[in-house]
DNA sequence: ATGTAAATGCATATTATTCGCATCTTGTCT
DNA sequence: AGACAAGATGCGAATAATATGCATTTACAT
């Protein structure tokens, strides 16, 4: 029995599909697709449909379990658990590899911002360039 | 006749709608999508097929010309004329009004990273709250 | 245990973006 | 200037991610 069985977040009506996908994200260490999400469901035996999961994941957004993001502008969206700690990655243009980076920017800039006129409740930070391997074209 | 009919870039073949989807981006003030761009292309007489925009625009990212952003993972993507100089957005999650910010925080924490293995080419930086008018809700 | 509101399975719709191909333009070479 | 080749556009149709509709099943409060 993992932590999350244990810690289901409240309101939140508890399924199996909506345990698996929450235990899936739980253990990825780099942002998924739904699809993604969809094919680790049925390695483990569960299984749940695309839009199912889709709708799960549109929950979990909404209760700020997870963040969604648009890694390169890729036409897929990506999911991770919101750990409500910051963690921003840095995308190889040629091979795609992500590095999560440790420390964020952001920390000394935002409350400038927010004496401007704008309460900040978040900000995406993407790195692109190119990693230790592809460095050399 | 502007300015941008006499530096046309270099490796370029000018075209009526290509000069039209550029000028429209020189005199935005903020990312358009395809198509915004198609339709105010309608508006000033010139007109092109929205898979044409697409086409151009993807020309235009190739040669460096424009930069191409989700904003707030929507569903769409929006384009802006790359200025060489650093600009990011803070976007309201509520009205989803786009405010300009005009120093980047990047600036001194990139140095860093390039210590760490990764060759960065650039970045996306987005900053989601509350503008002045949707604080209070 | 039972009833009800909500979740899922599944198929089908929607929407942004891309592709294919015939026709038209641009820039080049003479 | 005229003609040619390379490439651009118009247009329609294809693709792929995501959303939606509805009948059936499930979770949970009573």
């Amino acid at each position: 029995m993992t932590e999350i069985q244990n810690n289901w977040p409240t309101g939140i009506k508890r399924t199996k599909q909506r345990e698996s996908v929450l235990s899936i994200l739980e253990e990825a260490e780099k942002p998924l697709s739904a699809m993604d999400i969809c094919s680790k469901m049925g390695k483990s035996g569960d299984t749940a449909w695309l839009s199912t999961v889709y709708r799960i994941l549109e929950l979990f957004l909404k209760k700020g379990i997870v963040l969604k993001t648009n890694i390169m502008n890729s036409d897929m969206a990506v999911y991770e658990l919101n750990r409500f700690k910051h963690k921003h990655y840095a995308v190889c243009i040629n091979c795609h590899k992500i590095l999560t980076m440790d420390n964020c920017p952001m920390e000394k800039f935002i409350p400038k911002l927010e004496d401007e006129d704008f309460y900040v409740m978040g900000h995406n930070l993407e790195i692109f360039g190119f990693c230790k391997d592809c460095k050399s074209h």
